[in-house]
RNA sequence: CGGGGUGUAGCGUAGCCCGGUCAUCGCGCCUGCUUUGGGAGCAGGAGGUCGCAGGUUCGAAUCCUGCCACCCCGACCA
C-alpha cells in the first residue's frame, strides 16, 4: 500500500513517507521502518469504518511498555496507592454532570448505541435496530465520571479518606488526526483518582504525583523534564490546576509527558460525594487525577533514538545485554554458546536482564545490526579469539564503541557500564534540551526563535488567555508550562507590555 | 470539513504524459551448496483482482467518469 505507510522518526524528525523520498531510497531508510516496526504496527481496520490511528503494539514495543508499567506501578504503591478497575462503558448522562468536563471531551467520543447484531434477509450481518440502548454508552475517554459516581457510594466518613486508587486501562479518543504513540485513537494508560478530606492534602497529592512522574521520566526513561503548572487554556477540562512535566524532543517540539490535576471539589459536587468530618459536619471531598500513557513510548523514542535505530536506557530496556556467539563450525558453536550461557547466568545473578542469541539462522553481523535497531544497551560478542584469550567484546549502543574486556572482571564491568549508559543518555538528552532552549526579550525575537530554531523559549506573558490565544494563533507556540523553577524575575509581557510576574515556557508542541 | 497528493507482490517501487511482448526492479520469503568477528555469495524458485465500478477502444495499469481508501498541510487536540 503505497504512500500510506508509516512516517519514520529519525532523530525524532518526522520524515516524509517513503514515496516522497523515493529518489534516494537507500537500504538505510528501510532500516528506519524496520526498527520502528519492531515496536508498533498501524492497523488498517475495516475499510469504510473511518477508524484511523489504531495501533497494534508489537511484542518488543509492548515489552518496553511493561517495563514502564512495572516501575510506575511500584512507585504508585510506594506512595500508598492501590490498583482497581472500572468499567469501559460510561452512561452518557454521567458526562452531563460536570459541564466543563463534557466540553473538553464530548467532541471526541466513541458512542455505543446498540447491543445486538442480526442476520438480515440478504444474509448480511446488520445492527438490530430493535436492540437500541435506552441510554447511549460512551467508551471512556477518561474515567473521572464513572469513578466519581462509584466513590459516592464508597465514601461516607473522614475515616474512608484519603482514597488513593489507580487504574491501568485503555481509553478511546476519536481524534481527528492521529500519530502513532503520540496521539492514537485508542491508547493504554494509567489514571489515578484520589479523594481527600482537605484541599491542602489534595494539592499535596497532585504535586506528589507530578514529582513521581518527573522522577520516573528522569531516572528510568533518562528524559529530563520541566515541572510546572499549565495555563488556564491548557488546563484539563474540569481541573482547577494542572501540574505537568514537559519534555523537549530532538526536533525542537515539546511533548507533555504526564499530567496531574487538582480537581478541587468540582467532581465531588457534580457526583455528590460527601463525607462527615470529625465534628460530624458534611463536606464535599477534594479530588485529584493523574495519568501517563503509551505516549511515553513516543517520548522515549524521540528523545534518544538516532539514525541507527532505537536507543533504550538500561533501566527500561527489556533486554539490557545481549550475548552473540560467533563460530565457524559446530565445535566452536558449542564452545561459544556454553561460554555465553555461563556469562548469562553470572549476569542474571546480578539482576541484569540478559539474552543469549544462539540462533544459527542469522549471522553475527545480522544480529549486531538487529540489536542496534532494537536499542539493546550492551552487546557482548564471544568468538574463537575470545575463547583463546579469555576475553569478551563489549559494545555499547549509545556511543557505538567497542572494547575488549577480560573474563575475570566482565561482570562488574557490565554492571557499571549499564549505570554509565543510563547517565550518559540522560546527560545527552539534557544537553540537547539546553541547546534547544532560548530566551526572548521581545515578541519579534520570540517569533523568530519559534520559527527558525524551535525548542523551548522563555518569555514574559501577562497571564491572560487572550494573549496566549493570540500568540498561539500567530506563532503556533503555546505555553507549555509555568515552571516552578526558572526565570522568576518580574518583567513586562512581550505582547501587551503589561506586568508579568516571571517568564513562562513556550514551545510548539505535539 | 477545506487545500495538496497517492493507490501496482509482505515491504519499497518502475511503467501512466505518448494505449499494443509492460506487468519492472530492489528488499524480504522458499530450496541447494559454499559461508559465519559488522546486515554473506552464487544458482534456482514461489508470490500480483495494477484500489473499486463503469465507459471509450480490436486492445486499458496507461485515456474518461464516478466512488473508495490512505498520506501530507490546515481546522481539531490535556
Amino acid at each position: 500500500m503505497r504512500g500510506q505507510t508509516n512516517f519514520f522518526i529519525i532523530k525524532a524528525i518526522t520524515v516524509p513517507t517513503p514515496k516522497k523520498m523515493a529518489k534516494n531510497l537507500t537500504s538505510r531508510s528501510e532500516d528506519y521502518s524496520k526498527w520502528y516496526n519492531e515496536l508498533v504496527y498501524k492497523a488498517d481496520l475495516a475499510e469504510n469504518s473511518g477508524v484511523r490511528g489504531c495501533m497494534v503494539i508489537k511484542p518488543y514495543g509492548y515489552a518496553i511498555w511493561e517495563m514502564m508499567q512495572q516501575e510506575l506501578d511500584r512507585m504508585f504503591k510506594e506512595t500508598g496507592h492501590q490498583n482497581a478497575y472500572f468499567p469501559l462503558f460510561i452512561p452518557k448522562s454521567y458526562f452531563s454532570k460536570e459541564a466543563s468536563h463534557v466540553d473538553g471531551f464530548a467532541k471526541e467520543c466513541a458512542v455505543v448505541t446498540h447491543y445486538r447484531l442480526k442476520v438480515d434477509d440478504n444474509g448480511e450481518i446488520v445492527v438490530d435496530q430493535e436492540a437500541k440502548l435506552e441510554e447511549e454508552l460512551i467508551v471512556r475517554p477518561t474515567s473521572e465520571t464513572i469513578i466519581w459516581d462509584t466513590y459516592r457510594k464508597w465514601i461516607q466518613s473522614y475515616r474512608d479518606l484519603p482514597l488513593l486508587i489507580n487504574q491501568w486501562a485503555n481509553v478511546v479518543r476519536w481524534e481527528m488526526r492521529t500519530r502513532l504513540f503520540l496521539r492514537t485513537a485508542e491508547f493504554l494508560w494509567q489514571e489515578g483518582h484520589t479523594a481527600h478530606a482537605t484541599q491542602q492534602e489534595a494539592i499535596e497529592e497532585a504535586e506528589q504525583m507530578m514529582n513521581v512522574y518527573a522522577d520516573f521520566a528522569e531516572s528510568f526513561m533518562a528524559v529530563p523534564v520541566i515541572k510546572g503548572l499549565k495555563s488556564e487554556n491548557e488546563r484539563f477540562a474540569g481541573a482547577l490546576e494542572t501540574y505537568c512535566i514537559e519534555a523537549m524532543m530532538q526536533d525542537g517540539k515539546a511533548l507533555q509527558a504526564g499530567t496531574s490535576h487538582f480537581l478541587g471539589q468540582n467532581f465531588a459536587k457534580a457526583f455528590d460525594v460527601k463525607f462527615a468530618d470529625k465534628e460530624g459536619k458534611l463536606d464535599h471531598v477534594w479530588a485529584t487525577s493523574w495519568g501517563v500513557s503509551t505516549r511515553l513510548m513516543g517520548a522515549l523514542i524521540m528523545t534518544h533514538s538516532d539514525d541507527n535505530g532505537l536507543v533504550l536506557p538500561p533501566n527500561l530496556a527489556p533486554e539490557q545485554v545481549v550475548i552473540v556467539p560467533i563460530y565457524r563450525n559446530d565445535e566452536q558453536y558449542d564452545q561459544t554458546v556454553s561460554k555465553g550461557k555461563a556469562l548469562m547466568t553470572a549476569l542474571r545473578k546480578k539482576g541484569i536482564r540478559v539474552k543469549l542469541d544462539q540462533r544459527d539462522t542469522h549471522k553475527p553481523g545480522w544480529k549486531f545490526n538487529e540489536y542496534e535497531l532494537k536499542g539493546v544497551p550492551v552487546r557482548i560478542a564471544i568468538g574463537p579469539k575470545d575463547i583463546e584469550n579469555g576475553t569478551y567484546e563489549v559494545a555499547r549502543r549509545d556511543t557505538l564503541s567497542k572494547e575488549i574486556i577480560a573474563e575475570d572482571h566482565v561482570v562488574t564491568h557490565i554492571e557499571t557500564l549499564l549505570v554509565e549508559i543510563q547517565e550518559a543518555l540522560f546527560d545527552a538528552a539534557k544537553r540537547m534540551r539546553e541547546d534547544l532552549t532560548s530566551t526572548a526579550s521581545d515578541y519579534d525575537e520570540f517569533k523568530a526563535l519559534i520559527k527558525s530554531k524551535g525548542g523551548f523559549v522563555w518569555a514574559h506573558w501577562d497571564g491572560t488567555s487572550e494573549t496566549e490565544e493570540r500568540i498561539k494563533n500567530e506563532t503556533k507556540a503555546t505555553i507549555r508550562c509555568i515552571p516552578f523553577e526558572g526565570a522568576k524575575d518580574p518583567g513586562k509581557c512581550m505582547v501587551t507590555g503589561k506586568d508579568s510576574p516571571g517568564m513562562v515556557l513556550f514551545a510548539k508542541a505535539y
